[in-house]
DNA sequence: TGTAATACTACCCAAATGTGTAATTGTTTG
DNA sequence: CAAACAATTACACATTTGGGTAGTATTACA
């Protein structure tokens, strides 16, 4: 039994031909699709879809909420999002709404569809730039993050912060004096460039200068 | 000209399946393989190598370790991860260290010369799996992150004191007395179980409460 | 060997932070 | 309509935090 797809595109040109490209293949059958996806959550039930092919730039709401709108009401449905858009906004924020993967518009047909199988499998298709993009992500932390020259001590010390502790506390566990821990976290924000606590565990988090995760 | 390949791969008989598969492509030519990569960037160094194959478990130091060994004296040397380890510190961890691709040892020999392929056109090949896990890490957040119960105005005052805003600043931008934002905070805290500005920020930032990347 | 850099301690003082209690207003929801 | 909740302000009080200044001990490095 194929699988049951939607299909949400606004131009109409490239909605018909993926139309038939998709009909073509024996394990979809593409029971409908639409120019916009405002009322992605109704059509998806409607049609009691397997699986949907959303693109981003639709007028009404976006692609991104669209998928959004699906996941809250069928957390099942996979969505493929397939679009020009590169940028990793809209990449990052498409999978955190719940896509389940990511394919451009620069996509071979046959990428395609095996996409679209691949992720009838339980896989999370994606186009190798998308990949790139995901991997440089994950590391673009480290490289950064060691250049604020913070002494051994003082990284403890600020991750000790991070953690929740107060100057006292930080004073206990470090079995230093709590003027000492005072002087430290001076000098850590110094190097921080901010000029309080919060602001130096915020800069800790995001560039990574203590792990936590 | 074939890309000149390197193999770290402790077990004997893979290692050689390896080499003898890989060298059957025309676009690849292993130049060596080693049971372990104490010295794995001399060995890129000596080899000029541009493409390298890393297992994770092995004698000496790991794959992880490899990996950052030679992404920091060879940047421009592809790595891709071959193992059959997929548990989200192993994989994130090698993509923090500078892998390029992650390929697990299910991978049919066919798979894997592909992802070789795509790696050196700039790609970032992984396996399915592997994939799917990085997904879900992206969404994870956003699930527990709406379990604090935070009103849209405790948000809004919280992602200000992320920013590095005193109590006095965030009245100013809110238009709110200074009271009052104390008030509102001394809610949050309560909301995220924690006693203080500091923890409140490490906990918003770990739980993606407020968006800042 | 001498001079940085690092780690540590101490004290003072002003400003910021966190807690408790209490009261007003508007909105939402049962 | 009443109860619950959200947002707001106010004030008092104790504690914490952050900055400045100043000094000692140890280690590392040139």
């Amino acid at each position: 039994m194929p699988f049951k797809l939607l299909i949400f595109e606004d131009n109409t040109r490239l909605r018909q031909s993926l139309e038939l490209l998709l009909n073509d293949e024996t394990n979809f059958h593409v029971a409908a699709s639409y120019p916009d996806c405002d009322k992605a959550d109704k059509q998806v039930e409607k049609h009691n879809a397997d699986l949907v092919v959303m693109d981003i730039d639709m007028p009404g709401i976006g692609g991104v909420e669209g998928v959004r709108k699906i996941k809250n009401t069928n957390p099942d449905v996979k969505v493929v999002m397939h679009t020009m858009f590169d940028d990793d906004n809209r990449i990052f924020d498409s999978i955190c709404a719940g896509a389940d993967g990511y394919m451009l518009k620069n996509t071979s047909p046959l990428q395609l569809v095996n996409a679209l199988q691949d992720v009838m499998n339980g896989g999370a298709p994606m186009s190798p730039f998308v990949a790139q993009k995901i991997f440089q992500h994950f590391r673009q932390a480290k490289t950064d993050s060691e250049q604020f020259n913070l002494t051994a001590r003082e990284k403890e010390i600020l991750e000790l912060l991070v953690k929740g502790n107060s100057y006292k506390m930080i004073a206990d566990k470090s079995n230093v004096s709590i003027d000492t821990v005072k002087k430290h976290l001076q000098n850590i924000y110094h190097k921080l460039h901010v000029n309080c606590g919060t602001e130096a565990v915020a800069k800790a988090l995001q560039h990574k200068i203590v792990k936590f995760d």
